[in-house]
DNA sequence: ATTAATTTTGACCATCTGGTTAAACCATTT
DNA sequence: AAATGGTTTAACCAGATGGTCAAAATTAAT
């Protein structure tokens, strides 16, 4: 019977998920969810007093993929350059599976910013860790110094945006033809490297 | 008349452009855009026929500023170095100014993707005359050579996804401080630049 | 000044949507 | 087998929302 309950409670969050996902706060039709999770709308209010308290299931939920797991990749015993293209090449991968989540969670923060503060206490996230642990190899003397916090965004930046924009790009850069988007993707995961190791090799 | 007649109409492009950019087509509200602008919702659909059409219009209106007319800048007769810190500098202080517009874009398009094609028509967005020259540059031999459209996709990814991401940033690396995030920002004109330099400078 | 055309309004409508309720269903316990 | 407690459903409701319409107000043309 547990059983059962936690696989409706898991229909029902999955397809959320996806409606959310797909069609934002607004967008979303509690009525839609239901038949995708296969049940009665009424049974969305049983499992989650409303719209709302289901919406942050689902936004906790996934919050977390936005801003990497990876970087636990970066408390290895890897060289600093190979936790580098670790980090760039799973975070693209992430990215490039869920490609319509990084706007779904920029649209409803900037609609709803106390979303932010709970989804980011729930999450550990502090980038301060890494900041340090780079900081700390510019000290040493194995990198050039520049300036981390800018270093990071950047590194981010160049791996986020180009899936955030990736109907745009499709369209510009490669006349709507999917398989040389993808191709530009991969290639990505060399040239950020690249890019950043430029920035920082001495 | 005439002079009354557009004076309606500009009232409410710009009543609509607001609502429609902070709430997005779902969140937005024909009788809030009616208010906004001081007429009668009825009006609205006079003008415009439906909340479709009207959403168009804006979308329309403001998707060119998320691709920047600054690349006119590039055909000034600045050399390539400069002509770059001017593009940058100028492309930071428009997206800062309109910090909610580029996710509006991204998630509008992402859900209509039909949005896209039209806007794309009517604005002359070209990347390839800005690639041309800056390959232009390789081959002469002052730039190392680099791919071209990682390249540029780099620069554009540094300049919009920190403004993109600002509530989180803001959060995350300022605590929430607004001027340390305004701050972050003018710095990151200077050092977008270095960074770009650092992977083309011979 | 009268007519014609355009612009603006208040009242109204059909539909959609989140949410509720009371009853039915089902598994477990007694 | 009867009672109990959690689960699921069909039917329903109130409010919101996009959109319409006929009349009023304003402007332009004759």
């Amino acid at each position: 019977m547990k059983e059962l309950e936690k696989s409706t409670e898991l229909k029902i969050l999955e397809a959320a998920k996806l409606e959310f996902i797909t069609k934002g706060f607004d967008g979303a039709r509690m009525q839609q969810i239901a038949t995708k999770a296969g049940i009665n709308k009424a049974l969305l209010h049983y499992y989650f007093r409303n719209k709302e308290n289901l919406f942050k299931a689902v936004f906790g939920n996934v919050f977390g993929d936005f801003f990497p797991k990876i970087m636990t990749t970066f408390q290895s015993e890897l060289s600093f350059f190979e936790k580098l293209r670790f980090f760039i090449d799973g975070y693209i991968n992430v990215l490039n599976k869920n490609p319509k989540l990084p706007v779904f969670i920029l649209h409803e923060i900037q609609h709803r910013p106390e979303l932010l503060l709970n989804s980011l206490k729930e999450q550990g996230v502090n980038p301060k860790i890494i900041a340090g642990m780079v900081e700390a190899e510019m000290v040493k003397g194995s990198l050039k110094p520049v300036p981390v916090a800018h270093l990071l965004v950047n590194m981010l930046s160049m791996c986020i945006f180009p899936v955030v924009a990736a109907p745009i790009m499709r369209e510009v850069l490669f006349d709507g033809n999917e398989k040389k988007y993808k191709n530009f993707l991969e290639e990505r995961k060399q040239y950020v490297y690249e890019f950043i190791i430029n920035t920082i090799k001495k």
